[in-house]
DNA sequence: AAACGAAATTGAAATGAATACAAACTTGTC
DNA sequence: GACAAGTTTGTATTCATTTCAATTTCGTTT
């Protein structure tokens, strides 16, 4: 996703697309790690250099409502932003903190996700696992 | 859960029973609303005037290295416990904030996570659902 | 029963993610 | 160029959680 995509996608999604925002967007989709709002902000200040941490949460909340990111409650600690809004699970793993994408069980694919008895209103599915991650558990091997 | 079983049940996960873990643990078995340590500290106070949030906190962290208890993460703001360790689902209510439990989906079995390709050491698996609960959905209807 | 020591508890202080807020700045429009 | 709506910014604040040193509890030994 370069640029112009952000620009466009941003705009497609209710966006109003500023500088920072596509800035945001197009970090989030280049570095597909989970950042935090504290990773993303030390990131593009270097070249953006007036950003604000304000900013960053801000937009992050917005790119949340409107769908263009997902937020993870995986690290209990701070939230983590992922561009790739597609259904997937996601593997914490409690050595070295990284968060790796998985595919959702068969079963789970989009739409499909029965809550239950309960009528409620199901708006997010989030599947976390937590771990050791296979470099973590080759290393202390 | 009276007393007595919750102290058998903390010396069977190796657990010392003190007062407070006692109370705790019998709290959270009674109570299976999913508090937060905040709300536990608020609760037991009353009957336990010398009761500490650190003490609170400290206990919870124990607890769920030793498997007593559930950490959910599915509210970003704080974390709350569950006393309730057989696996199973949770749906948060955006509205009014209350977390419901939900069965696992029937190929999610206890044990039966698949984590995909990765040789990855799976040691928690957590199943959220977010969105708005039956009660809400018909108040504001 | 008193003394001892390890473990648990406590309260105060510190940390750190996230939010609130008001001022300054952009951007498009007349 | 002035205006207005919406964005961005920095500072100050909130609040969950952790750190830490001092105190207390509890089981064991003398």
């Amino acid at each position: 996703m370069d640029t112009a995509d952000a620009y466009t996608f941003l705009l497609e999604r209710g966006i109003k697309p500023s500088q920072q925002r596509i800035a945001l967007l197009e970090y989030l989709v280049k570095h597909p790690v989970h950042p935090t709002a504290d990773e993303l902000y030390s990131r593009l200040s270097p070249t953006m250099p007036t950003l604000s941490k304000t900013t960053v949460y801000n937009t992050l909340r917005l790119f949340v409502e409107k769908g263009a990111a997902q937020m993870l409650t995986i690290d209990g600690r701070q939230a983590c932003f992922d561009g790739d809004v597609r259904p997937h699970a996601h593997f914490l793993c409690k050595r070295c903190g990284r968060i790796f994408d998985l595919p959702l069980p068969e079963h789970m694919g989009a739409g499909r996700f029965p809550p239950g008895p309960e009528r409620c209103c199901v708006e997010e599915v989030q599947l976390y696992y937590r771990g050791i991650c296979a470099d973590c558990l080759e290393r202390e091997a």
